[in-house]
DNA sequence: GGCTAAAAGACAATTTATATCTTTTTAGGA
DNA sequence: TCCTAAAAAGATATAAATTGTCTTTTAGCC
């Protein structure tokens, strides 16, 4: 239970790496993924849905790349995860409680709604800039 | 990411029921099974673990069944997730950090340690007394 | 011995995770 | 314009985990 897929630490590994670069530095794929040791063609798949929705930027072509779609200071460890894993849910009542007929009367529920909250607040206290920056 | 599987969730539905009869009372797993609705097959693989560390007390034969191992207010929310799930662990490197050989310097590192405290904080303040009482 | 019910173990289907490969699109440079 | 570079998109493949089921065995009671 509550375990990151590969696919979620790559990104993580892969945009860190972004991160600790010049937010104007244009990236290699192949240099992101040899650099924070991730299977090429799998980074390129996270890094395309990064895309989609803005986290970086991309280019084609020759001097094509990748960089940061925004201040590393501004994206949190929290959307990075949620954009390739989905949404933090816990239990799947607490994504559609109308998936449970129980939903209403239990006690348990609630303990799950709780636990989402914690833990996306602790992704959501953690951005780009500091897991970046040198120990 | 982060989701209990049906065995997890299966699992407390059927030990919350238990918690909400006598401590002396037992019950058969085919009702508890189709009182919680529950595959009584799967139920009975779960309850078998249970059994193993005491948590649950098991009798054979006529008149056979399960009752709670401890009282509910001794049996936590936590415990019953890790006797089926294992150990909450947000990412492998928690579980063991030489899995990744970044795990000295990374800076992710630390708030998935800080996540795997916060959840197992919740599952652990929360017993099966308070979940198994009327709302 | 015969009935009941859990324990244990083997097995099967489905779904997810973890990739890889190929083709297409876009861009830059000669 | 043609060639090359590099990402985008889509199809495919493999492995692992999840979600069960079925059968046989063991233990307890009458
Ligand atoms: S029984 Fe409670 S915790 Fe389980 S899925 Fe339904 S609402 Fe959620
Ligand atoms: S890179 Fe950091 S967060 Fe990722 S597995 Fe290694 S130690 Fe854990």
């Amino acid at each position: 239970m509550m375990e990151l897929t590969r696919k979620g630490e790559y990104a993580i590994r892969g945009i860190v790496y972004l991160a600790g670069k010049p937010l104007d530095k244009v990236c290699l794929l192949s240099d992101i993924a040899a650099a924070v040791d991730v299977p090429p063609t799998f980074l390129a798949k996270i890094f395309q849905q990064f895309s989609k929705i803005g986290l970086v930027k991309s280019f084609r072509g020759t001097g094509g790349g990748f960089m940061l779609g925004r201040a590393p200071e501004n994206i949190t460890l929290l959307e990075v995860v949620e954009a390739v894993e989905g949404p933090i849910v816990p239990n799947r009542c607490v994504a559609i409680p109308a998936n449970c007929d129980r939903s209403g009367a239990c006690n348990v529920h609630p303990v799950w709604r709780r636990v989402q909250g914690e833990v996306r607040g602790v992704l959501n206290g953690v951005t780009l800039k500091e897991l970046s920056e040198e120990g």
